[in-house]
RNA sequence: GCGCGGUUAGCUCAGUUGGUAGAGCACCUCAUUUACACUGAGGGGGUCGCAGGUUCGAGCCCUGCACCGCGCACCA
């Protein structure tokens, strides 16, 4: 007897949570729990670790995208024999939280966090942090995700913070981690150091101009930032150019708006003689490019003219206390009346911004923590923490997908310079690392005796999310789920942080374990609205994931993302195309109600094979799809599996093969009905196994009304994916 | 400046080793209660960015160019 639910078209909304508990409460989730008969902890396993979701908010498309790849690998792989692990967690995204919860605070109460003080706005950004986290864990259970849940993880939980703090001791105890005077990107509007990958470039019109520190002064320079120039100690030109014969002479400008200069010339290869005047003013504690220059010649690096908050220090003369905005005028203007100005051009530059804050990035000289990419490590043969990222991809043990990338990987590992990672704020783990006087200490606990104060620093965010794919499994402790699931399969992220997190995961993994921390990542591209722009907050086109699944079911989002979405390529989506696979669910759903209602009396023989001639050839057909399937899943390629699925179970099953079972079963032998209740019902059984990882809910409601299985064992979810090697 | 990707139907995109151009959506015609109207049958529509080359044969390989997007560097 067919049951009365399908003689309803299929309602997403009262099935999807029913089932995801239904799921969830079967413990099969969690690898440990997975039946025995099939699965035992020594056959093939198969582990992912969720990148974790910032708790700054809500769940948005990126991530359903995110977890509908990642449940597709893990359902998939769990269908064919693996036990799968994967482990779930959030990140507690240091700034960007931070940042989002002053910005709040300041809205409500008008107040800073230094009002609040440092342990009062630390228990505000938990509470918040907290409840964003109940929201997101809740949503990817929407989404349908098959995680482990009892071995979710934080970034900053207990376990999270020893393995940072044992790592922050061992960088240190190998000299990977070093305390320095150097120049860093300063944020004056966040009022942090950021690192080299937390900068994003802006396209801006700016004036170039071109003076002279005095009338008498032979080597015109050219700036766009004249207010630099009070902290001029040099000129550098080059060594064969057209100013040589005056290097090694210091001159001496008595008045430059206000100040005194003592210019040293130096010769160096960085400057381009064709460039400009073919001379730079050297302003060593603004200017990177200055300051390694300043390095090379032995200049002072000393003369500070900025503050943290660009503004002009007391070294500037009259102008201290002004923006730099309002310095740059006020010398512009001096230097016109003086008569030092000689050329004044309009020019595009990029200038620097801080990702999370949109202020100007201030190139300031401070006393921070690094990590020193180029070091030679003992423990890994005198390589350096860049020979260990590059070998990690060159010799295959990680593979990238889409290919490419690895190109854009390497040019990035060559490009790169010794990674800031202390932060001015106070959200996210701290330095472990305590001074008393001259002396300082680094550990994993905070030393016994009174009278030690802890760096008030915090870690870049990036460096606990390094340690993630370890740190989850347990490290520093020997676990066992590091024994068995560690390194990972697959790492499926977006690629817009392969810098900011994949390299610096296989930086950390190869440096503190010796291997990869996964085989293969999968990079998806961004989630763009119908017309391919960006979804945003100020466009309002934005189209939530929790939206989509009230509206249409999770299986139409998530089918919908999946079809046609090519690894590192953008995709955009629209509510057209997910209602298109609303439709599918439902057709799926009265697939399975007709082939039912034309087998009650028939059970699926699993050894059948007296087929009629036309049977066998669908048969056959129907076995080409699922190795073709198959071999697209076992190469990544979701996208072509879903489709041809899709396309197999609506155009060919229902369109083809079920009308002309209508005439079949009405006039046809007894023996001709046999085979054609036999191959529906097959059929039925295959379409639903291998459409389960794409869209788990209707699979397995169907699943379940058809076979009502009596034990945990026989729900769909860790059925059998269809065999490739026989009919 | 260096590098990467893209350009295929009105729209969004596939096209796995070179062998007669595909899907979804949209559009047009027909069917009108059928397992399913969250439906079915059929149809129109593309000189595959441009110009050369290799080949019996090129959307696919090679060279050059154009436009769009992205990464990195420079940014005196």
């Amino acid at each position: 007897m067919i049951n009365d639910k399908f003689l309803k078209p299929y309602n997403p909304h009262d099935t999807e949570e029913r089932i995801y508990k239904l799921w969830e409460e079967s413990g099969f989730f969690n690898p440990d729990n997975l039946p025995t008969e099939r699965y035992t902890l020594n056959a093939k396993r198969f582990s992912i670790v969720m990148p974790p979701p910032n708790v700054t908010g809500v769940l948005h498309m990126g991530h359903a995208l995110m977890l509908t790849l990642e449940d597709i690998m893990i359902r998939y792989k769990r269908m064919c024999g693996f036990t799968t692990l994967w482990l779930p967690g959030t990140d507690h995204a240091a700034i960007a939280t931070q940042a989002k919860v002053e910005k709040d605070i300041y809205k409500t109460e008008k107040k800073s966090r230094h009002d609040l003080g440092r342990e009062e706005f630390l228990k505000r950004v938990k509470a918040f942090a907290q409840q964003s986290h109940d929201t997101i864990t809740s949503q990817v259970r929407v989404m349908g995700a098959s995680c482990d849940w009892s071995r979710e993880a934080y970034t900053l939980d207990e376990k999270r913070s020893l393995a940072v703090r044992t790592m922050f001791k061992m960088m240190y105890d190998d000299g990977l981690i070093y305390r320095g005077h150097r120049i860093v990107n300063w944020d004056p509007k966040g009022q942090t150091t950021i690192s080299d990958d937390e900068i994003v470039y802006e396209e801006r019109k700016a004036k170039l101009y071109t003076f002279r520190y005095s009338k008498d002064f032979p080597i015109p320079i050219a700036t766009t930032r004249p207010e630099t120039k009070l902290g001029d100690v040099g000129v550098a030109v080059h060594p064969d150019g057209k100013w040589k014969s005056y290097i090694g002479q210091t001159l001496e400008v008595t008045n430059f708006a206000g100040v005194p200069l003592s210019i040293r010339i130096v010769g160096d290869t960085d400057v381009d003689p064709e460039f400009g005047t073919g001379a730079v003013g050297l302003t060593p504690t603004h200017s990177f490019t200055d300051w390694e220059i300043a390095e090379r010649h032995k200049l002072n690096k000393e003369l500070v003219v900025i503050n943290e908050y660009a503004k002009m220090t007391d070294k500037a003369g009259p102008l201290v206390g002004l923006k730099v905005t309002e310095a740059r005028e006020k010398v512009v203007e001096w230097l016109n009346s003086s008569g030092l100005l000689e050329k004044e051009e309009e020019i595009t530059q990029n200038i620097s911004t801080a990702e999370r804050t949109g202020g100007i990035v201030e190139p300031l000289p401070k006393l921070q923590w690094f990590i020193d990419v180029n070091k030679p490590i003992k423990a890994r043969e005198g390589k350096t923490l860049k020979d260990l990222m590059r070998e990690a991809v060159k010799s295959g043990d990680i593979k990238i997908l889409p290919d490419h990338f690895e190109k854009i990987y390497f040019h990035w590992i060559e490009n790169l310079r010794d990674w800031c990672i202390s932060r001015q704020i106070w959200y996210g783990h701290r330095i472990p690392v305590w001074y008393k006087g001259e002396e300082l200490f680094t550990g994993t606990e905070a030393p016994k005796e009174v009278g030690w104060e802890q760096d008030p620093d915090t870690l870049d965010t990036w460096f606990s999310s390094g340690l993630w794919s370890f740190s989850t499994l347990g490290w520093p402790e020997k676990t066992k789920d590091l024994e068995l699931y560690h390194p990972t399969d697959v790492l499926e992220t977006g690629y817009e942080i392969l810098f900011f997190w994949i390299a610096r995961m296989v930086l950390m993994t190869k440096y503190a374990l010796g291997t990869v921390p996964f085989h293969t990542v999968y990079l998806h591209g961004t989630v763009r609205d119908g017309q391919g722009r960006k979804m945003s907050k100020s466009l309002g086109n934005g189209i939530d994931p929790i939206d989509v699944a009230k509206k249409f079911g999770t299986d139409a989002g998530r089918m919908a993302l999946i079809v046609g979405n090519t690894p590192g390529t953008d995709m955009n989506i629209s509510e057209d195309k997910i209602r298109g696979y609303k439709n599918f669910a439902n057709k799926l759903w009265n697939i399975a109600r007709f082939v039912l209602e034309n087998t009650t009396e028939e059970t699926l023989e699993e050894d059948f094979s007296n087929y009629t001639e036309i049977d066998t050839k669908l048969r056959e057909e129907r076995h080409v799809i699922f190795v073709d399937v198959t071999k697209d899943m076992e190469a990544y390629r979701f996208y072509m599996a879903a489709e041809k699925l899709y396309h197999y179970a609506w155009h060919t099953f229902a369109d083809k093969i079920l009308e002309e079972s209508k005439a079949i079963l009405e006039n046809g032998s007894a023996m001709e009905k046999k085979s054609r209740r036999q191959l529906l019902i097959h059929s039925l059984d295959k379409i639903l196994r291998s459409l389960h990882p794409f869209i788990p809910f209707v699979t397995e409601e169907i699943w379940q009304l058809w076979k009502q299985p009596t034990t945990l064992d026989g729900m769909l979810m860790v059925a059998e994916w269809p065999a490739t090697d026989s009919l």
